[in-house]
DNA sequence: ATAACATTCAACATATTAATTGAATCTTGG
DNA sequence: CCAAGATTCAATTAATATGTTGAATGTTAT
């Protein structure tokens, strides 16, 4: 649907924007949308799946009318799209290869934090005793029978998706819920992404509590998008 | 080496970074140092090697001071490293790593923008003319003799390194001497990186003085870190 | 229709960023 | 040691981003 000199795309009005933009800025627009914490932290929940401003404002901690404003940066750029349904404007990711990219990122920025941390702190403590384990293992492990699979995220989200099998006891209730685990079985803890804070918690409080436990090398988004066993959602 | 509250970290001091940054908000440091038209140019040279602050000013066309600035921004987050050889500051990509997000970068980018273009004009027009030949392609008919190889980048990079057989006219020079090209064999044009435009305009040269021209689908930094033949450099 | 709700918009104060300029630092060759 | 060159630093200005507030829009249910 093309105006005199604006198109319409993905919900969104704009002026036409290739004609001057090189390609670097077109870039670089991209990497803007990336370069604040909180769009981040929206897209990490993106990856979960779709979900609508309010629910996002919600377990970000932003006030709406800014997790909009971040939402409409985030789509003007290409990596999310939004869908209307009643009142409601419900957000995802554009594709997987956003999923890529924030991969990528997470990978580099991640090299570099570890780069200095053990500068700044001999070296790792804990660190390792948090090992973690890959995709392909605890799928093998799981045929085996020998674990508990443990989402540690909202019931929320939850619900909204999860690993075909998994138990799910919050970050939060952890401690009080501790009998609700099968005993014997090791506790293999997941929750957002690689980077998801739960489940190195989830996995501190198990062992301090005599449990077997590590957390698998990734999150759920990575789980799904590698095609493995789903459970919940739409 | 730390003294009381700062770090030297890659030839910088810098104070504590860890203890109050989130893990968000340290990606969101990286994505910032990528939101530069000007920094991605950077990058985009440092990807074909190890280069001087000045050469980088000089073939970016920013001031030398500018140039100065940016790159350090590039070393602070761990995206490049540098080091110092007498009087001169080579500064070069931190890792491989790198040229992965700036790939990732690239493809999300270039999606949202190649779905705006197609809004924009009704359909691509000379893109498909332009159509890029993959690196395994390009290996094979290499291997077979059936092509000229064919590098557009200023003298000083090809210098630096190249493909393995290519021949170097810089894309400037292309019309003048378009009699040094073998003929009969197509010619495959390749340069900085996937969307660096010197190629393309090469391709389009070329074929406008009636030669088969295509381009190669990326550049000399991918064929490098693939592992595939290279001559010239250090 | 009207009220309640979800989302977006517009305007503002505050903070960051980018490029320029000129000076400061450091290194090498004479 | 001194002069020239390479790089970095510091200070300035203009431009841009962020988060808040309150109003505007559009949707559903009563």
């Amino acid at each position: 649907m093309i105006f005199n000199d604006y198109i319409e795309y993905n919900g969104v009005f704009m002026s036409h924007p290739s004609p001057k933009l090189s390609l670097f800025e077109q870039f670089a627009a991209v990497a803007k949308a990336l370069s604040s914490a909180p769009r981040l932290d929206l897209l990490e929940l993106l990856a979960q799946g779709e979900r609508s401003v309010e629910a996002l404002a919600q377990t970000s901690g932003l006030s709406v009318a800014n997790t909009s404003q971040h939402l409409q940066v985030l789509r003007r750029v290409g990596l999310a799209t939004s869908r209307k349904a009643g009142a409601h404007v419900f957000y995802s990711l554009s594709g997987d290869d956003v999923l890529d990219l924030l991969a990528a990122l997470r990978r580099t920025a991640g090299r570099h934090v570890a780069e200095v941390d053990r500068l700044v702190r001999g070296y790792f403590k804990e660190r390792d005793a948090l090992e973690a384990i890959s995709r392909g293992e605890l799928v093998r492990r799981m045929r085996e029978g020998s674990v508990t699979v443990l989402d540690v995220r909202p019931p929320e989200e939850f619900a909204a998706g999860h690993i075909a099998g998994a138990v799910n006891i919050p970050a939060r209730d952890l401690k009080q819920r501790l009998a609700e685990l099968p005993a014997g079985a090791e506790v293999i803890a997941y929750c957002r992404g690689p980077y998801c804070v739960l489940a190195f918690e989830a996995v501190a409080t198990l062992r301090h509590h005599g449990v077997m436990a590590r957390r698998v090398e990734d999150g759920f988004p990575e789980w799904r998008a590698a095609g493995l066993p789903v459970a919940g959602g739409a």
